[in-house]
RNA sequence: GCCGAAGUGGUGAAAUUGGUAGACACGCACGUUUCAGGGGCGUGUGGCGCAAGCUGUGCGGGUUCGAGUCCCGCCUUCGGCACCA
């Protein structure tokens, strides 16, 4: 027994560590008479650079909740693993020659060392990892099912191939056309077919048709190739067009590659948001990927010198039609060839040139950029017959809706822009609403020269227009997505394998049995140079078979990510992905905790799987994450050196104008707060030994930036050396004291110490001078047991809207009221101690284990609040007129008599004069009467 | 440009949802402790003013007995999307 200091806390954690590893205490079972309550955090890829203090930002949270959860009765599941496939790792086997198993597996151990420390209530016994061919084998498996599948429109859902194949048989497709036309190629010419046609079909034809309707089909995409780095760059590898490493020039290029059918769930997705608890931003950035909108598809008629087309459109506003002045198709659209006139064939085949011409950063950086060709074309309004000419340019993006608009130069920028650029006449529909020199979008507007919408709001204009387009067979109503589907293909050797042969070049389903297919023994990391992944090299694995071949790509990271959370709740299961019956009893995650960054991929892809697992009927519920909070990042504080340039000279902050200088990154641990350590600095490198200095007030101020914590701005704070001087339960209190967990801020590790001295205090409570227990058994007063219940309510009240840093507040306002009460009650301390343990786990645990309790906290329940001693400050007063209460007072405990009698009177008085429109509500305290006006 | 979130002391931030703005903590100042010290404890601390007092939540209006909180119009910062018809 000691005081709370350094040696002291390092001797109770680490004997709490110890324990609770030995009595197993956080182990949970999948069966209960508690509630169940799931907490999840995101699981990590294992870097090389280990945790900083950003890291466990999000994880103190979820376990603060699941500790407290855990004390309030529930059966909590709370695990944690690691998605230990991708990139970095190989591209550290590339760098160094480390096999991406090894590097994995040893960061993967530093990550558990380091997360040990801070006393996190993981079951580890469920721990997954993605790269594990017993975990990545349910990956195959589940990638299998969604092969297995297509989405039944009319009825909105997965169903297996099977049943599609018995429609096929019985009526062929008319009622479930190809879901995506652009790749409808099988078929020469129609792309429909009756029963009879299919079953006069060869297989591979089936198999062609059976593919564009798979849920996880292969097809030719564009994928982003870097010519320079000689491989296939994923998404968020390409910044603004060029290599996110080394800055060179990426194409798209065609590859025959999987794509997960995501596009079939958009609306579902999208409604799916209405039912879960996301933050209104997260929530906002997936509707505006998916990226929804209605409107109209409505055909033209073109004539052109080779006969008469037909030219369909995808509009919001079908209610513009009659301010239709020309139509504009992507330089790409089919129609190009047939519509082009030949004296417009030289304009447009260099304009299709130039095009060709620009690469994706040219078109990026001068998308304001006005240009396009006439094609010598004219298309007829259906509605009134205007004939108008036909241009195409690149603003119409061949990807989105038919790949050509209807341009309305008055409500449309981007048509008004084109139209005066080319001199294209503008009709105005909108009256004084269009002024000539821009474009309005406005929907209100009264419309003029539109024939039999004349007088019609635009709004309102819609529906009518649509409905007399379906009348007369022009066109339909339309809804349109932004969201395209998932490329699920990476030329990459560090993922799951497809579990797939080709034969003839169409791929099959491996047996069930045969899973996993594990990935292949390999020292070749890069890639082959002809655009596939490394495992092409190894061309015994790729043909293992005369006539059978396999896939040398392999999934993303995001396939091992989508379903980790469902192997959690039965991880060793090698007959399923999970029991149902886990699956039932664990159901969604109750929270979820993790980084906003993953609001579009990982976040739809976990949502999709979870969608199509339960179509399938796997899953009694179609929404993975009941809610989800998103933890801020923790920034770096950099500091600055500055040194005048060509010299081994050091000059100060605040003079560092007088002088040309380079500011240099200092290590931040050798800095105190903005004054540097000389003699650290001089030490810290050999280049600065003999470093001189130009001081301001006899001190080095250091420069200060807020930037991302990274090693080589010497301003990585770790976890280690924060718990080396505090302790882990300082830590966890005091990363929660930061600022509210959804806020990014930057480390700071100076307020540390008021948490400390929190807990030194809150210890001193239980504690006599010399270290040993002092607590009394006598009955504690009203005042303490108003400070007890108050704090246990806010306690209750703060984790349950995840406000941890209001809670740390109130823990040392109670500290600091029980000090001056000079407070060491057992009745009051002991609920206090429970009441801590979520926050700071080892103290709280090592208190009650001093007060004689045998059984681990964890096992203890959290203390009830009594109302009765929180009223006891003030009271409620009904003012009543004719007998009905028209409003609440409350009156301080120790306001006079008199004068509660005089506010009365007058309030009565008040409303009575008012009428009604008096406050419901009058709060009066002592000395100050709160706005009562006779 | 569009969408979303947010602007409160020297600093991180509270304000139980329309009711004493700045809790709690850092920092700072003063005091105290047989205190060598950057340690412990205590007091003070939004601004102006000796004071009573005045003023104060990005800016300008409004609703209300009462606004950090609600409404309208701006400004700034941070995130997301970016020619999506």
């Amino acid at each position: 027994m000691a005081d709370y200091n350094k040696d002291e806390i390092k001797r109770i954690e680490g004997k709490w560590r110890e324990e609770w590893k030995k009595r197993d205490v956080y182990r949970v079972e999948n069966q209960s008479d508690k509630p169940k309550y799931y907490v999840l955090d995101m699981f990590p890829y294992p870097s090389g650079a280990g945790l900083h203090v950003g890291h466990p930002l999000g994880y103190i949270a979820s376990d603060i909740v699941s500790r407290y959860k855990r004390l309030k009765g529930f059966n909590v599941l709370h695990p944690m693993g690691f998605d230990a496939f991708g990139l970095p790792a190989e591209q550290y086997a590339i760098d160094h020659g480390i096999h991406p198993a090894v590097s994995t597996a040893a960061n993967i151990k530093t990550f558990k060392d380091q997360l040990s420390k801070i006393g996190f209530s993981y079951d580890w016994s469920r721990e997954v990892q993605t790269c594990d061919p017993s975990y990545y084998r349910w990956t195959q498996w589940i990638f299998l099912q969604i092969f297995d599948s297509w989405f039944n429109r009319k009825k909105g859902k997965a169903e297996r191939i099977t049943e599609l194949i018995s429609v096929f048989e019985k009526e062929g497709n008319k009622n479930h056309p190809f879901p995506n036309t652009k790749y409808a190629v099988p078929l020469s010419g129609s792309t429909e077919f009756s029963p009879s046609e299919w079953n006069s079909f060869d297989d591979r034809t089936r198999q062609e048709i059976l593919m564009q309707y798979r849920l996880a089909y292969l097809a030719y995409t564009d994928v982003n190739w870097c010519e320079a780095l000689g491989t296939v760059l994923a998404n968020d590898e390409v910044i603004n067009g060029v290599s996110y490493r080394g800055g060179y020039p990426v194409v798209k290029r065609q590859m025959r590659q999987w794509s997960l059918r995501i596009t079939e769930y958009a609306e579902r997705l999208l409604t799916g948001l209405d039912v879960i608890d996301f933050s209104d931003s997260m929530k906002e950035i997936q509707r505006n990927w998916i990226g929804k909108s209605v409107g109209a598809r409505i055909t033209f008629e073109v004539k052109s010198e080779k006969g008469q087309h037909k030219l369909t459109v995808f509009t919001t506003r079908p209610d513009t039609i009659f301010g239709v002045d020309f139509m504009v198709l992507a330089p790409e659209h089919e129609l190009v060839k047939e519509i082009t006139s030949t004296k417009q064939q030289g304009d447009v085949d260099a304009y299709l040139k130039y095009v060709e011409s620009r690469s994706e950063i040219d078109r990026m950086a001068e998308v304001k950029k006005i240009t396009g060709a006439f094609t010598g074309s004219y298309a007829i309004n259906p509605f009134n017959g205007r004939e108008v000419p036909v241009w195409i340019s690149e603003y119409v993006l061949a990807g989105y809706g038919t790949g050509a608009i209807m341009a309305v130069p008055c409500g449309d920028e981007r048509d008004h822009k084109f139209a005066k650029h080319f001199n294209l006449p503008i009709t105005n529909i909108i009256g004084d609403h269009y002024n000539g020199t821009e474009a309005n979008p406005t929907k209100d507007a009264i419309l003029q020269n539109s024939d039999f919408i004349n007088g019609m709001v635009m709004h309102k204009a819609i529906d009518v227009v649509i409905a007399k387009l379906e009348e007369n067979g022009l066109g339909k109503s339309q809804v349109n997505y932004k969201m395209r589907d998932a490329g699920w293909s990476r030329q990459r050797y560090w993922g799951e394998p497809f579990p797939v042969v080709y034969k003839d070049d169409m791929p099959y389903a491996m047996d069930e049995t045969e899973l996993p297919l594990e990935l292949p023994e390999s020292n070749n990391f890069k890639p082959s140079g002809s655009g596939e992944g490394p495992l092409a090299n190894l061309k015994d694995w790729v043909n293992f078979s005369a006539g059978k071949r396999r896939d040398s790509n392999t999934m993303p990271t995001h396939a091992g990510a989508a379903w980790y959370f469902l192997r959690y709740t039965d991880p060793h299961n090698d007959k399923a992905f999970a029991d149902k019956k886990a699956l039932d009893y664990w159901g969604q995650v109750d929270v979820y905790v993790g980084g906003s960054e993953h609001a579009v991929a990982h976040l739809l892809y976990a949502r999709l799987w979870v969608k199509i697992l339960h179509d399938l009927g796997y899953l009694n519920f179609d929404e993975p994450f009941k809610k989800l909070i998103n933890q801020g990042k923790i920034t770096g504080d950099s500091r600055f050196v500055y040194r005048v340039r060509g010299t081994n000279k050091f000059v100060s902050s605040g003079l560092k104008e007088s002088f040309d200088t380079d500011p240099l990154h200092v290590d931040v641990k050798i800095v105190s707060g903005h004054e540097l350590d000389i003699q650290a600095f001089k030490r810290w490198k050999p280049d600065f030994a003999d470093a001189e200095f130009i001081l301001e007030d006899g001190k080095y101020i250091c420069g200060a930036a807020v930037e991302k914590m990274s090693k080589s701005y010497f301003n990585v704070v770790n976890p280690d050396d924060i718990i080396e001087n505090y302790g882990a339960d300082t830590l966890r209190m005091y990363e929660m004291f930061l600022g509210p967990l959804e806020l990014s801020k930057p480390w700071n590790t100076h307020g540390i110490d008021g948490v400390y001295k929190f807990l030194r205090r809150f210890w001193n409570l239980a504690h006599d001078n010399n270290g040993n227990l002092n607590v009394s058994n006598e009955e504690p007063t009203r005042e303490e047991l108003k400070v007890l219940h108050r704090t246990l309510k806010k306690i209750e009240y703060d984790i349950d809207h995840f406000s941890f840093n209001t809670s740390v507040s109130e823990f040392m306002i109670c500290s600091n009221e029980l000090s001056s009460l000079k407070c060491n009650k057992r009745a009051i301390i002991e609920p206090l101690v429970i009441a801590l343990a979520p926050f700071a786990p080892h103290i709280a645990e090592e208190l009650w284990s001093e007060l004689g309790k045998t059984d681990t906290i964890f096992n203890a329940s959290f203390p009830a609040y009594d109302e009765q001693y929180l009223k006891e400050n003030s009271f409620e007063y009904p003012i009543s007129i004719n007998g009905k209460v028209r409003a609440k007072m409350n009156f301080a405990l120790d306001m006079p008599k008199e004068d509660i009698e005089k506010i009365v009177l007058a309030s009565e008085a008040v409303i009575k004069w008012t009428e009604g429109k008096a406050p419901k509500k009058i709060i009066v305290v002592p000395g100050r009467i709160v706005n009562l006006v006779i």
